[in-house]
DNA sequence: TTATTATGTTTACACTGCAAACATTAGTTT
DNA sequence: AAACTAATGTTTGCAGTGTAAACATAATAA
């Protein structure tokens, strides 16, 4: 006889509803499939996320976390080198971790403000940038580190967007001319050439 | 006795299924609705879209097509003027037509090239972008501006994630301090000058 | 010990994408 | 004109979905 009450199933829903979203996207991340995953009734989910946005909230609210985590590793005394560390793991992290990502920065979760967990860890993340963008410039006006900040994601992830387009092409579209992909394609072979040039137009 | 064959139905599921995107988001926008919408039976869209996702590629498509041409309505002396206005439009577009802007920049469609009409439209928009920065800067070198043209492209769409943020916040939200809400939104209450300051980094 | 609450299961409903079998109409060939 | 074929519609059916409601059991508080 099995025992009926799990004790952390929370936690083991969550670490599932991760691997799940990163294996097959968020949009096949069901809480049914989550359920026979864990290996628990169909429903016993909802004792937990209240709706399937509390879950995808929760998804993305680790996934902020994460990117904070490798994002503020360097730590140098070079602020430059700072930003650019910080901008090869934001790139790095969107591209191997898409599917979380999107959920991150999509449209999935409406309004961020009614999970505060993850509007918390996503004003994190920002503060990170906005000190690395201020630390790098020499400017001091607090609207102009705004907008430079703001300006720096913007681009950053656009980026991301674009690069992922170029990942999921088939690899003969390379050869088309006139198509941003070749285009894109460009920038990815020599991304480190880019990310300086990027910097430098902060 | 009713018709029994319709004689236009793809057209007019099309631009059903236009009308209901943007109403409702494309996540709602189901072949099953969209059929009762047009009032058909439940599998009828089946014959002139073999799958959701080719319903969704048409939808981009006519997006794609809509965009292109409120981009390319300026057609001044000044590329610097054009340039603007297309940014503008842009940005409109994605605010006014948010649910479609996704379909068409969103990951919904994985692979542009699996849908022809698609890819051609927005190839088309890619080369419009294109001219217009070339035309604005004075670079002559091919690959300065396909990185020029990328970097433009990334930012606005950067940009306008970001103000769809905005709008979906609630007001109060605005006076949260340390937030990236309030430099999008110090952006969004400026965004002519934000705009020639834009232009001006290309 | 008993009452309450948290957390699990079962059942039910309305919805979804899509395949298969069937019906009707339009277009083409004889 | 008649007959065959292809295009386009309907009906039926299956497996999957979100989530509400009723119920069962275990953990906790009184």
């Amino acid at each position: 006889m099995k025992s009926y009450h799990h004790g952390n199933l929370k936690k083991e829903l969550l670490t599932c509803a991760l691997k799940m979203c990163e294996r097959d996207g968020y949009t096949k991340l069901s809480i049914r499939s989550l359920a026979k995953e864990s290996n628990v009734s169909q429903t016993a989910p909802y004792r937990h996320f209240k709706t399937k946005e509390e879950l995808y909230a929760a998804v993305a609210t680790e996934g902020f976390n994460k990117l904070y985590k490798v994002m503020s590793k360097s730590k140098s005394q070079d602020h430059k080198k700072n930003l650019i560390s910080s901008g090869k793991e934001y790139i790095n992290f969107g591209l191997k971790n898409s599917n979380t990502y999107d959920l991150m920065f999509g449209t999935a979760i409406a309004d961020f403000t009614k999970y505060p967990t993850l509007f918390i860890s996503a004003n994190k993340l920002y503060q990170h940038l906005r000190s690395a963008v201020a630390n790098h410039s020499n400017e001091k006006d607090q609207d102009r580190i705004d907008e430079k900040s703001i300006d720096t994601w913007a681009k950053i992830h656009g980026l991301v967007g674009l690069l992922r387009k170029l990942q999921a092409v088939p690899s003969k579209v390379l050869k088309i001319p006139d198509t941003p992909i070749v285009a894109i394609n460009k920038i990815s072979k020599d991304l480190d050439g880019y990310l300086e040039r990027f910097i430098e137009k902060i």
